[in-house]
RNA sequence: GCCCGAGUGGUGGAAUGGCAGACACGGCGGACUCAAAAUCCGCUGCCGCAAGGUGUGUGGGUUCGAAUCCCACCUCGGGCACCA
């Protein structure tokens, strides 16, 4: 059914007198007029060029400036994957909003950028080609082209010039040249920002800042040099432990993965490989994109999202001491067991001291801390790990906790740790997870020292410790945090309270605020007191200081598909990456026949980029103008990953075309910076995007990638503005009824039919539920379906007037009827149904009467408000009322008037603009309705001369008085108007008045007993 | 488990401290019509013949006055989930 989404309805020209015999009057509003008055005026827009939003300079730019002369608002839709099962009536929902409030802004005197581009490269556009085996780029050009026809038909009014296609070449080209400025940049440390690697290479040529070795930057090799800058640009290759999903034959961003340790996309398992990758440095700009948050307009809970996402927390590393191998067993001799050991846990057999770092963000529970845990895969834990257990070390300890691992444990620490290396690494997310209210671990044999208490604790490795989070190792203190007290509970581990719970306290360990015990020095003072009294000491004794960790990681940027960015990077012999020079842009994606991933249920495959099948493309000879002649060089045959076209597509509608430049500065400055008055309250803003519309599922992902490359895009002076979306709007979903049938499977909720409150499919009883729309619930209704049978006008009506923009509602196609009578009503005040006559009085022919001039300039100022708040269910229910006010006017008096009818037409515009267009033209007006300006309220008679106030006695309504406007806030006038009521009256019998409340022109309340 | 958001007639929803239910769907009644449809007019939260009472998930509180603010709880939706 969605599959027919490249049906165009069929026009059925209007006859006149061909609809008499069905009793249907030959010229009322009806679908198949709407259908032809709307494919004409799309025409009409298209050949008049009316949507063409000038740029200041180049070639969308005008000759005498045109509308880039008035004040700019950039209107922006996040784009859609151009998915080949078509649009349902969901899609839309968002788009249509901008629509109307970018028509709404025109008419108010701005010029508009908005534009569509589509996000065609990645998984689902893959998927899809995969699925019906042709070439992606065919199955994405025809998926497009049907879409397109689709939005078209809902009248949407975009720059058609402007909407590009992540898989163009012409703009992935540029998309390839925004990597090279982050593979060629650098985080400065002393300023945060990003700067070009040549800075980096200068200051370490002149030593202003050492080389990571410590050796003069002279005394390096060219491959050293190489080596020493490549650690510290923005994109960079690393050995990490990454998501590698298998059943997709790619490896995934954490963002990709879901709580449920499955991929987002095709929900396969995911498991953690180590792997080398290309990963982007956000982490280095994670202040900068939490602390911007504050400067934006955006929904506080997506706000919220990013700042947990980005997860700051504030704290100390601080630096125990630990043995070395060999160690352990010197002191191991009169050690004990592990937990109640007396070993000094410092020293080292070769000479060399090591220390684990922890991060904490309870550096005051020190003296708690009874032992030490590491990840599994910390690179200190080989260093470290004993030859063979200390005295009295128990079996669970020893490994015998874990599945597959021997009851009694591991003969030596060594044994342990392999074992449990290989446990931990042979589960999949989803394993974890399950059990992860098991804590499991094994002792590596070896004490480090509490350098608050001077004591030896025992250390372990755990895979509750991450090594991907602060130094991947922490000092456990059971007393004061809950996993600490399960693990310690687990291998008999001692605990010790370093804050006092409150008396009564009947729970394992205490997370709250409390005075220090047990903590020496600390005792007696509160947690806050506490840390700044230890970190202080930490400082001095130089074993630790503050540190602020964050839970974002860098971006894995690399991925082994087919469909997406090659990356512009190439290797000489050496196997360290180059750059492709800019002027060699694009790096084309090179057609092969086999573009299938290699996809596999075995989590130890390993990613084969499909790529690498290119075996022309793969290497290729190149003179890179240094000097070096044309020399071979090897291909990177990653891709990039699906965020990347979508991190900057905004920047590019505003100079599609320019082949020299990513964008024109003058044409980003007059879109992106933030105008005087742009704010709701009439102040200026950190500029970008004015309105961004789009789903609340792009909360991290999305918006924090594209957050990012446009602060780099900034610190590297190509773009002027330090965020790229000022205000952010989350339109909520539209839901739709689906239906189960007794064995729990959905049936086509279209033929589920309605039988008092009884849902029948096929004559048998269904179950109904509500749900997202869309394929699997087999509920979703296309638009072109509505279309046909009411028209755009109608559809877009309907889809405003369901409720709030932001909130989720369901879908009911029964309830269109509504909108659909309001725009035949409309209609009939303006045209005459039989003859088709128009009905409108010349201006200022008919007297209007005073009572519809106040409501239609209180009308105006109300529709005004609330389109410019979005607010259009509201807006929509205020022109019905209208609407029904001159519907028996009109029958009376016989005519519109004719400034009632300019304003109606005008203010309904922004939400039916076909509708609108039509009636405007039969007006008799030539001028572009789409400029004109919108209808603007006369104060005078938004005043009522009388007003009609509610009596309450005691907070009940007991009657209603009508007094003059000069007198809504007077006291005695408005009491003795309520004595005057009869109804009141009756309420105010003996009553023994104690207080009146007068909220003018509101409410009067008189209080007494 | 933690953090957000939302609970209002038969239905979608309005009202963000001041007349709860705007507007629409559905329903009921009337006009027009031979009739039906369409259209137009009226009624429609619940209880009650009425006067009146009652009512915004539940229970409490603040206030002259609470759907709206505060506290506790319940239900649904979303996000995060061993992040030290």
């Amino acid at each position: 059914m969605v599959n027919e989404q490249v049906d165009e309805p069929a026009i059925v020209p209007p006859v006149p007198g061909a609809d008499v015999d069905d009793g249907v009057p030959p010229h009322r509003y009806t679908a198949a007029l709407a259908n032809e008055i709307e494919l004409r005026w799309q025409d009409h827009w298209d050949d008049e060029r009316t949507f063409w939003s000038p740029n200041p300079t180049g070639p969308l730019s005008e000759p005498n400036g045109g509308r880039a002369r008035l004040q700019k608002l950039y209107v922006l839709d996040m784009f859609p994957y151009p998915s080949g099962i078509g649009l349902h009536v969901g899609h839309p929902l968002g788009y249509i909003a901008t629509d109307i409030w970018a028509r709404f802004k025109r008419m108010r005197g701005f010029n508009v950028l908005h534009a569509m581009g589509y996000d065609a490269f990645g998984l689902p556009a893959e998927q899809f080609a995969v699925q019906t085996g042709t070439h992606p780029r065919i199955t994405t050009e025809s998926n497009i082209a049907s879409m397109k026809a689709q939005l078209r038909r809902l009248g949407l009014g975009h720059d058609q010039r402007r909407g590009i296609s992540t898989t163009d070449v012409g703009y992935y080209r540029w998309t390839q040249w925004i990597f090279l400025q982050i593979f060629n940049a650098w985080c400065d440390p002393e300023s945060g920002r990003a700067r070009p690697i040549a800075e980096l290479e200068a200051q370490l040529a002149d030593a202003t800042r050492p080389t990571s070795s410590g050796r003069a930057w002279s005394a390096l090799s060219p491959l050293e040099r190489r080596i020493e800058l490549d650690a510290h640009r923005l994109v960079y290759r690393s050995e990490m432990p990454v998501n590698w999903c298998p059943g997709l034959g790619t490896v995934l961003a954490n963002e990709e993965v879901t709580a449920e340790g499955r991929s987002d996309r095709g929900n396969f398992p995911v498991y953690q490989r180590l792997l080398k990758q290309w990963v982007m440095r956000i982490t280095s700009f994670a202040d900068r994109l939490l602390g911007d948050l504050d400067e934006l307009d955006w929904p506080e809970p997506i706000k919220l999202m990013q700042r947990n996402w980005i997860g700051r927390s504030e704290g100390a590393e601080i630096v125990f001491p630990v043995a070395a191998r060999g160690a352990a067993e010197a002191s191991g001799a009169d050690a004990g067991a592990a937990g109640t050991g007396t070993g000094t846990g410092t020293g080292s057999v070769d000479g060399a001291p090591r220390a684990i770092a922890v991060f904490t963000t309870r550096p005051d529970t020190i003296f708690g801390a009874t032992y030490m845990v590491l990840a599994p895969e910390h690179p200190l834990v080989d260093e470290i790990t004993a030859d063979a257990w200390p005295p009295g070390t128990l079996s669970v300890q020893r490994g015998g906790g874990f599945a597959g691992s021997p009851v009694d444990g591991h003969r030596t620490p060594r044994d342990a740790v392999a074992a449990y290396r290989a446990y931990t690494l042979g589960r999949s997310e989803i394993d974890r997870q399950a059990e992860s209210k098991l804590k499991t671990g094994v002792f590596v044999g070896a004490f480090a020292t509490n350098p608050a208490t001077g004591g030896p604790i025992p250390v372990f490795i755990a895979d509750y410790v991450l090594m991907g989070y602060g130094t991947g190792a922490i000092m456990a203190v059971p007393g004061q945090d809950e996993r600490d007290w399960e693990f310690a509970e687990v291998f008999g581990l001692p605990i010790v309270r370093s804050v006092e719970p409150p008396t009564g306290w009947d729970g394992a360990a205490f997370t709250g605020d409390g005075p220090a015990v047990n903590s020496g020095f600390l005792d007696g003072l509160r947690v806050d007191a506490a840390k700044a009294r230890v970190l202080h000491w930490l400082e001095a004794e130089g074993v630790g200081s503050r540190r602020v960790t964050y839970k974002l990681r860098d971006w894995l940027f690399s991925r082994q598909r087919y469909w997406g960015e090659p990356f512009p990077i190439i290797y000489d012999e050496t196997a360290l990456p180059i750059g492709v020079p800019t002027s060699m842009l694009p790096v084309e994606l090179p057609a092969i026949d086999d573009f299938m991933p290699k996809t596999s249920d075995d989590p130890d495959a390993l990613p084969e980029p499909p790529l690498a099948r290119a075996t022309a493309w793969t290497t290729v000879e190149l003179d890179l103008g240094e000097g070096d002649g044309v020399r071979t060089y090897r291909r990177e045959l990653n891709t990039m990953p699906q965020w990347a076209g979508s991190c900057w597509y905004y920047l590019r509608y505003l100079d599609p075309d320019n082949a020299d430049d990513l964008v024109d500065p003058a044409n980003e400055a007059y879109w992106m910076v933030g105008a005087t008055g742009s704010q709701p309250d009439g102040s200026s803003n950190i500029g970008g995007v004015d309105l961004y519309v789009g789903g609340v599922e792009h909360a991290v992902l999305h918006l924090l990638y594209a957050r990012f490359w446009h602060k780099i895009l900034f610190d590297l002076g190509h773009v002027s503005t330090p965020e790229p979306f000022q205000r952010l709007f989350n339109q909520g979903y539209i839901q739709a009824a689906a239906f189960t049938d007794g064995r729990g499977s959905y049936v086509d909720a279209e033929k589920v039919v309605d039988q008092q409150g009884q849902f029948l499919y096929d004559g048998e009883p269904v179950n109904r539920e509500f749900g997202k729309m869309g394929k699997s619930l087999k509920n979703a209704v296309a638009p072109d379906q509505i279309c046909r049978d009411y028209g755009a006008d109608t559809l877009r009506l309907y889809e405003m007037y369901m409720g709030r923009l932001e909130q989720s509602k369901p879908w009911n196609t029964r309830d269109i009827v509504g909108v659909h009578r309001f725009l035949q009503r409309v209609w009939r005040l303006f045209v005459d149904e039989q003859t088709g006559e128009l009905n409108v009085g010349a201006s200022g022919a008919k007297a209007v009467d005073a009572a519809t001039m106040r409501l239609l300039h209180k009308t105006i100022a109300a529709v005004t408000d609330d389109l410019e708040d979005l607010r259009f269910n509201t807006a929509i229910a205020k022109l019905i009322e209208l609407t029904n006010h001159l519907t028996p006017i009109v029958s009376t008096v016989g005519q519109l008037p004719a400034e009632v009818a300019e304003a109606l037409v005008l203010m309904l515009a922004p939400m039916a603009p076909h509708f609108c267009e039509e009636l405007w033209a039969r007006l008799g007006r030539s001028e572009p309705l789409a400029f004109h300006a919108f209808p603007v309220a006369d104060p005078v008679l938004l005043v009522e001369d009388l007003l009609e106030m509610p009596v309450q006695v005691n907070g009940k309504v007991r009657g209603q008085i009508t007094v003059a406007a000069s007198q809504a806030g007077h006291e005695a006038t408005l009491l003795a108007a309520a004595h005057a009521n009869d109804r009141v009256a009756v309420h105010l019998e003996g009553l023994v008045v104690r207080k009146v409340i007068v909220v003018p022109g509101r409410l009067l309340n008189i209080v007494g007993g």
